[in-house]
RNA sequence: GCCGUUGUAGCUCAGUGGUAGAGCACUUCCUUGGUAAGGAAGAGGUCAUGAGUUCAAUUCUCAUCAACGGCUCCA
């Protein structure tokens, strides 16, 4: 048979030859460290023989298929280990994730904490160095069935419950079988580094009616340099945590008193709110929108005009009476914005009307779902809703689109993803507003906008808001989760709800499509996301002390307080350092402060009217004279907020 | 909300069935110093909160609250 390779090398093999034995015939080191081959396009065991004409790609560590091979085969290699400890332990699933893997198991009764992860380590280790071989086996769906109902694991038989009549494969190493469809890497001793990472409840199946496994997560990798490489990225992305910044930069709290998901801004969070509203009043100004103010509260009957009451009482705060009526802390700035759409008695000629307001909103997040900022119980969007006609959407939809991307390139953020969400047509008057054919249309008309926009995109279906599709723009935490920092929703449903109309141009009353769109989310979890983006060192516009003026001793005090009032008057944020200290303790505070300038000042300086500039993470600046440093910030400034 | 872990000074963390300790930060004094930590002294804690066991609880038990790691949720 003929076996092609990536380099289109054609070699000639015996039908019958295994993919570990065509490796072997390469090189022996590729055999040593091959973990999986890809067989015309399927990725299989090593083990297999290969039978007929194909092309084979060999996977290895540096191949995403190949790792993610490799941690489902740790799985089950941990799966073995628990075995063990916990005799009679149930299995889920043990799947490879983005980081390692994990398995959920049934530990009927017994729990599993951090202090057992070392012996379980250790025995995965020892089982580890068995060097047993991954073993793949076939039989039949019911010797399967019968097999799992002797050993009475309804969780496995639930599993083959859902797969198609016919040969069912398993994998054994060593004392271990395991329902399995592979593949799997030739054996255990390949796996030399191990770490388990933590463990946790979760939901049989994802749903929170069922009862809750045991989820233990681990980490596995060839070698142990990597292992150590990876847990040191682990603790610098902690250094960057916002949670942790926060604190050391004094930027945000939380206090018992106030209550959990209620951040309480300090004077340096607050200074990057202003800078950041006032980016979006000139750049909202400058795209021609208005800004409104509105109440946090609103009387519960609106809630039911917008149709927010059945999907989201839950997660509101729950309702104040007053007089008779009962008011909500509101969790939503659209039906306020609505209103004010409602009275202005628009006509075609005035549309677009876009109406923007940084509101502050309330929403009663499960506590378990709380996060540092970024998952918070009161929060302030940046917020502005577009009333818009039909003929003027995609147009309308494409400037919110290119709004973001602005944004984007004056945060330098580059790493996200756009993911287009629209609705399932099972859950039509459930989850959704009733109305298929305007889903579908206004489906296509955003679809369209991003295709002909060019904006690289993923569609998932039955992500939807309730009243229309959505753009939402999904970035990673420090520690890798997942979160929306901006969103561009599209509404064909509150208008109508809300008996928004304008006249047309033949006179007669039209309702307008809404646009809801926040590409700046909200002030918490925009600077949460910013904080770890930076991981602190925030550039010289959104510093909160853009200066630090540091006197060599306190001879120079005047000096700096005069420096000080120079900066003050050109916008500039500085404080001066003035405790009896070195100048080289004061630098590193200031360093550790993560402060743009700093500014030494001592008789030289004092004598020549100039200030000696060091840079934050540069160092040495030189010196220059006090007027041409606030000229170099100014334009500093400028450039970085006009991109 | 659910499962698990944790809660000691502003921060990071030791520790103990007999009413608490370190480093950093802070205050005062000495020092007047030139590009990442000068020296000394001092102050600071209802050991998350509430109950229980005990002669005695910060320590053991239970409950509550909060944080953390996940799950579910996310207008």
């Amino acid at each position: 048979m003929k076996i092609t390779f990536p380099d289109k090398n054609v070699r000639e093999y015996a039908p019958g030859t295994t993919g570990l034995d065509i490796a072997k015939s390469i090189s022996e080191g590729l055999a040593r460290k091959v973990l999986a081959a890809r067989v015309n396009g399927e990725v299989r065991d090593l083990a297999r023989p290969v039978d007929s004409d194909a092309a084979i790609e060999f996977l290895t560590w540096d191949d995403t298929d190949g790792k993610s091979t490799f941690w489902h085969s740790s799985a089950h290699l941990m799966a073995e280990a628990l075995e063990h400890f916990y005799p009679g332990v149930k299995f889920w699933v043990g799947p490879p994730v983005e980081n390692g893997f994990y398995y959920d198991v049934d530990l009927r009764g017994k729990t599993i904490s951090n202090e057992d992860f070392s012996k379980i380590e250790a025995k995965m280790k020892e089982l580890a160095k068995q060097k047993n071989a991954y073993v793949r086996k076939e039989m039949p769906k019911e010797e399967a069935v019968r097999y799992f109902s002797d050993k009475d694991d309804e969780y496995k038989l639930d599993l083959l419950e859902g797969l198609e009549d016919g040969q069912i494969t398993f994998y054994t190493q060593g004392n271990f079988t395991d329902l399995c469809k592979g593949p799997h890497i030739p054996n255990t001793g390949l796996i030399k580094a191990i770490k388990l990472m933590n463990v946790a409840g979760a939901y049989w199946k994802g749903d929170d009616s069922n009862k809750q496994l045991t989820r233990l997560y681990g980490v596995t990798f060839p070698k142990q340099k990597d292992l150590d490489e990876y847990l040191a990225m682990l603790e610098e992305a902690r250094k960057r945590d916002h949670r942790k910044l926060g604190r050391d930069l004094s930027l945000f709290m939380f206090d018992d008193d106030v209550g959990p998901g209620l951040p309480l801004w300090m004077p340096n969070g607050a200074v990057i709110i202003d800078e950041l509203e006032k980016l979006a009043r000139q750049t909202e100004r400058d795209a021609g929108y208005v800004r409104v103010r509105t109440p946090h509260i609103a009387k519960e009957s609106m809630y039911k005009t917008s149709g927010h009451l059945p999907y989201y009482a839950d997660s509101m705060y729950p309702p104040m009476e007053m007089e008779g009526e009962r008011y909500y802390l509101k969790a939503m700035n659209c039906p306020h914005h609505h209103k004010i759409f409602g009275h202005m008695n628009a006509s075609y000629r005035d549309l677009p009307i876009r109406l923007a307001e940084y509101g502050t909103c309330y929403r009663y997040e499960q506590s378990g779902e709380l996060f540092g900022l970024m998952r918070v119980r009161s929060l302030q969007m940046n917020d502005a809703h577009i009333y818009c006609t039909e003929e003027q959407f995609a147009e309308e939809f494409r400037a919110v689109n290119d709004m973001y991307l602005r944004y984007f390139r004056i945060f330098n953020i580059d790493k996200y993803v756009m993911r287009f969400s629209t609705h399932s047509a099972d859950k039509l008057g459930k989850k959704y507003v009733d109305n298929a054919e305007l889903w579908l249309k206004t489906e296509k008309m955003v679809r369209d906008v991003l295709v002909e926009s060019g904006i690289p995109h993923v569609e998932v279906a039955d992500e939807a808001a309730f009243y229309g599709p959505k753009i939402d723009v999904q970035v990673w935490s420090a520690i890798g989760k997942e979160f929306t920092i901006a969103t561009n929703q599209v509404d064909f449903a509150q208008p109508g709800r809300f008996g928004l109309e304008y006249r047309n141009s033949k006179n007669e009353m039209e309702t307008p499509i809404c646009i809801h769109r926040a590409p700046l989310g909200t002030h918490e979890r925009f600077i949460g996301f910013l904080t770890e983006h930076y991981a602190g060192n925030f550039p010289l516009w959104l510093a909160p002390h853009q200066v630090s003026i540091l006197p060599i001793s306190d001879r120079f005090n005047a000096y700096a307080l005069r420096i000080h009032g120079l900066l003050n008057n050109s916008d500039i944020r500085s404080l001066i350092d003035r405790r009896d200290e070195k100048i080289g303790r004061k630098i590193r505070d200031a360093e550790l402060q993560k402060v743009p300038y700093m500014l030494i000042v001592g008789e030289k300086e004092e004598q020549e009217g100039t200030v000696s500039v060091r840079q934050h993470r540069q160092g040495d600046a030189g010196t220059r004279t006090i007027d041409l440093f606030i000229s170099d910030l100014k334009a500093e400034i400028q450039r970085q907020t006009s991109v």
